[in-house]
DNA sequence: TTAGATGCAAAGATTTTGCTTCCGC
DNA sequence: GCGGAAGCAAAATCTTTGCATCTAA
């Protein structure tokens, strides 16, 4: 297992001010996929005093730093993860809108092969998909 | 090959301005991913009497339609392909920016076995690799 | 002490929408 | 002629930023 968030941001060299605090202790903690307004409202839960604005610039911030990783499901909001979380991709579930993380190593080694294939050397790749829950019973 | 973006528009009862008339001639001819923005610019040559508004209700009347399908390339842009294409995922030059269509079967198969296995059926993907070239001579 | 972080509000960027006018069928 | 479509501009959303103030190191 790895660091804390906030460990790695000192590790960083980021100066630890009490909002980078509460906000890594967040992200620690969020076991979904939160996007920056909830992020906010549970960072502010915690301390009134953090602004949006913060957050986005906090987030933006352990991006760039490689702390934490950027998400898109398409719907317009930007939602962060733990970059140091074993690789995943995800399944969501479109009547629900649950999120399932898998990973399958096949996947992963048909995705390098392919980028070969094509001349190019992976450096990441996303990948979604979008389900609906199968019937019970039904193989 | 598939029908037209017009015609399968007259297909679904969709009635037929000069206005979508235009844009669905655009996407037809566009061989690259212009983001609605860049697709206003080239309708608005042809005619120039065509709003942005226009364009942005044209490709989501169509994309609800399932004439286009939105592609999002993590750019805060939405960009539309042709439904009726024969499914593809993307390849993008992080250096240059340039989008390599490519189709792998055995990726396919792979998706529709995860999805099961998690108890989903799919309905639909979305996969991007992000890479960059490999230096030529290197296997 | 001081460079960097924050709060607040304004500005940006992208997309949607209300309303009047226009036009395809 | 009628109902849907378009134009225009305002609004809605999400995100970034300018500036004065505050604070971690």
């Amino acid at each position: 297992m790895s660091d804390t968030i906030a460990k790695r941001c000192a590790a960083h060299g980021l100066r630890m001010t009490g909002q980078r605090r509460t906000i890594a202790d967040v992200l620690e903690k969020a076991d979904d996929h939160p996007d920056v307004e909830e992020l906010h409202a549970r960072a502010s839960a915690r301390d009134p005093r953090i602004s949006i604005a913060t957050v986005y610039r906090t987030v933006k911030l352990l991006e760039e730093t490689g702390i934490l990783e950027k998400v898109d499901f398409g719907d317009g909001r930007a939602r962060y993860e733990d970059a140091e979380r074993d690789h995943h991709d995800h399944l969501i579930d479109i009547k629900s809108g649950a999120v399932i993380e898998f990973v399958d190593p096949e996947i992963e080694a048909l995705q390098e092969k392919i980028a070969r294939k094509l001349g190019y050397k992976l450096t990441g790749h996303r990948m979604e998909l979008y389900g609906v829950p199968l019937p019970k019973g039904k193989p």
